[in-house]
DNA sequence: CCCTAATATTAACAACTACTGAAATGAGTC
DNA sequence: GACTCATTTCAGTAGTTGTTAATATTAGGG
């Protein structure tokens, strides 16, 4: 390790907001992993691009409609859309053979969120 | 492939948002590009962790802060906030031999994004 | 200057991930 | 019930990523 260099060196508290042994965990394992989960999801190209596809549709998808678009297998849109489902960006219906897939709201909320500090005031 | 089960399986338009040939991207290359790279960096435990303590902390958090929080080496540490510079979501300045990481407005805005959804809204 | 401390860079490697192709499941239709 | 189509699951694999240890850089202090 190392000296810290303003605060805390020796004894005196100096940050308010690291006072007690708190340190950092605002939220709980659970909540930081289940973000990391929605966040991993949304990370990856393909993830991305069939996510906002996804998003930008009325209505809902289906598996079909995103391969050509996508240009990858029909088992990796499959297993896209899989953990897409699992981080809950996005929810699914079966419908006879098909399976509709539509954001949800978090979806549309993060994705409105990027938009929004894409045009303006991100540094 | 195969045929699509509701719309567009002959020739009626049937879906608006869809009409002509634009199909999906409403975003550029380069922005879907720069969304993957903030969200990858964002989806992984050692960097949103880091990333969390950034935020939380008033003012900036030197390096050798975060080393004993996060539990991996110097080296790992230095390498994720690369990660994280490049994609805009820390700034950085140098003072003496230390140098101070703090949260962009992009950070704050996506962690409380995130914050507020698993409080109330999404399902 | 040389020493030490803080951080960055490099190289190597184990662990993980994103695909593909093949087989399996589930649901309509003849 | 056999056939076909949409989708999922499985197994294998190439490529990527996260971490470490070692080394390099940068900066302050004797």
């Amino acid at each position: 390790m190392s000296q810290q260099p303003s605060s805390s060196t020796q004894d005196e508290p100096a940050r308010p907001d690291r006072e007690c042994c708190t340190a950092s965990h605002i939220l709980t394992e659970s909540e930081l992993a289940s973000d990391v989960q929605i966040l991993a999801a949304l990370g990856n190209d393909t993830r991305y691009e069939a996510l906002r596809l996804i998003a930008d549709t009325e209505g809902d998808v289906c598996v079909c409609e995103l391969e050509p678009v996508l240009g990858v297998s029909q088992s990796a849109i499959s297993q896209v859309l899989s953990q897409l489902y699992a981080a809950g960006l996005v929810s699914r219906r079966k419908d006879g053979r098909w399976r509709y897939y539509a954001a949800t709201p978090l979806t549309t909320v993060i994705l409105s969120t990027l938009d929004e500090s894409r045009g303006g005031n991100n540094e």
